[in-house]
DNA sequence: AGTGTCGCCTGAATGC
DNA sequence: TGCATTCAGGCGACAC
C-alpha cells in the first residue's frame, strides 16, 4: 500500500532515471484507471523532455519542458518499473501505461485494483487542481509542526487515527503511518483528535516526522503489492511496531502476551488498526 | 463544514 | 481440489 515513504522512493528512482531525457513515446492500454483518462493525454506526453521528477503527498509529479506536470497515483496497488535500455518488458495483464525515452528507458505502470491515476496539468494549475486544493501541508516540511498540527485538530470530534488519514490535515499518511506513529506518540488511537494540543500535538507531529523518515530510508513497507521501481522490495516491514501484528509483543513489551493479548487490532472509519493499549492511553 | 458510509477493484487468504 | 466468500484500503461521491 504506497504511502508516502514508498512513494517518495519511486520518486527518487524515476528523477534519478528519466531527468533529462525525452519521452518518445507514450501508450496507454485501457480507457481509464479510477476515471478515464483525458483525450489528449498521450499527445502532451510524447516528445517532451522530463525536466524533473518530484511529490506531493502520495502523487507522483513529472514535470514537463512543456510546463505540464504529469500526474501519477499508485492508488493501492500501483507500481512503477524502470527497465533500463535492453532490459524492456512486454507489457502484461494490468500494465496499463507504458512509456519509453529518447534513452530507451522503458517505464510501465502496473496497477491490479486500478485504484490508481494518471492524468496531465499545468503546473500554473496544480495548486488549484481538485487533486490538490485542499491538501494540508507536507509531513516532512517545515510547515508541519506540533503547533500547526494542533491548530488542524481543534474542535475535531472524531477519533485522532481516522483524522489523521485526512489529507487536508496532513498530506501523504495512510493506514500504516498513522498506526505507527500513534504507537511511537503512545497515543490510544480512539482519542478523540481535538483534545490533542500542546505538548501531546508536538509529539505526535514529531512521530509523524520520525516514522516517515525512517520508511523512506528504508525504502518504504513491502507489504503486499508494493515495490521499489527496480524490483527491489522497501524493508521497512521489519520495523514495523504494531501494524498488522495483532496478538504479537510491541516493542520494549514486558507484559504477559497470554493474559493481554498483545497488540490490539479494532475497526476505525472501516479499516484497521493496531495499538498497544498499554502503550497507547 | 464536519462526519460517516459506501463503492470502486482484483488477488490473496480463508472457509466449506 | 475447487468454488465461494472475505479482506485489504486511498480516495471521491454522497447524505445528513
Amino acid at each position: 500500500m504506497p504511502e508516502l515513504p514508498e512513494v517518495e522512493t519511486v520518486v527518487r528512482a524515476m528523477d534519478e532515471a528519466l531527468s533529462g531525457d525525452f519521452i518518445a513515446s507514450a501508450a496507454l492500454h485501457r480507457e481509464g484507471l479510477r476515471t478515464p483518462f483525458a483525450k489528449d493525454l498521450v499527445r502532451r506526453l510524447e516528445g517532451q523532455r522530463i525536466e524533473h521528477v518530484t511529490r506531493r503527498a502520495k502523487y507522483i509529479l513529472a514535470h514537463l519542458k512543456s510546463g505540464d506536470v504529469f500526474v501519477l497515483h499508485l492508488g493501492m496497488s500501483g507500481r512503477v518499473m524502470i527497465h533500463a535500455k535492453g532490459q524492456h518488458k512486454n507489457p502484461e495483464k494490468h500494465d496499463h501505461f507504458v512509456m519509453v525515452t529518447k534513452k530507451n528507458v522503458q517505464l510501465v505502470f502496473r496497477d491490479p485494483r486500478r485504484f490508481g491515476m494518471a492524468f496531465v496539468v499545468h503546473a500554473d494549475e496544480l495548486d488549484s487542481h481538485p487533486a490538490f486544493k485542499k491538501m494540508g501541508p507536507e509531513p516532512l516540511g517545515n510547515e508541519f509542526s506540533g503547533p500547526v498540527l494542533a491548530d488542524a485538530l481543534k474542535g475535531r470530534k472524531s477519533n485522532i487515527k481516522v483524522t489523521l488519514l485526512d489529507q487536508r490535515l496532513v498530506a501523504g499518511v495512510g493506514n500504516i503511518y498513522a498506526c505507527e506513529a500513534l504507537f511511537c506518540a503512545g497515543i490510544d488511537p480512539e482519542t478523540e483528535a481535538g483534545k490533542i494540543k500542546g505538548a501531546k500535538a508536538e509529539t505526535l507531529a514529531a512521530c509523524v516526522k520520525i516514522v516517515l523518515k525512517k520508511a523512506v530510508a528504508a525504502g518504504g513497507t513491502s507489504f503486499r503489492d508494493y515495490r521499489q521501481a527496480n524490483g527491489e522490495l522497501g524493508y521497512f516491514q521489519q520495523q514495523l511496531a504494531v501494524y498488522d501484528k495483532e496478538g504479537k509483543a510491541c516493542p520494549g513489551c514486558t507484559c504477559d502476551i497470554a493474559k493481554t493479548g498483545g497488540i490490539l487490532r479494532i475497526t476505525q472509519g472501516g479499516r484497521s488498526t493496531f495499538y498497544c493499549p498499554r502503550k497507547q492511553r
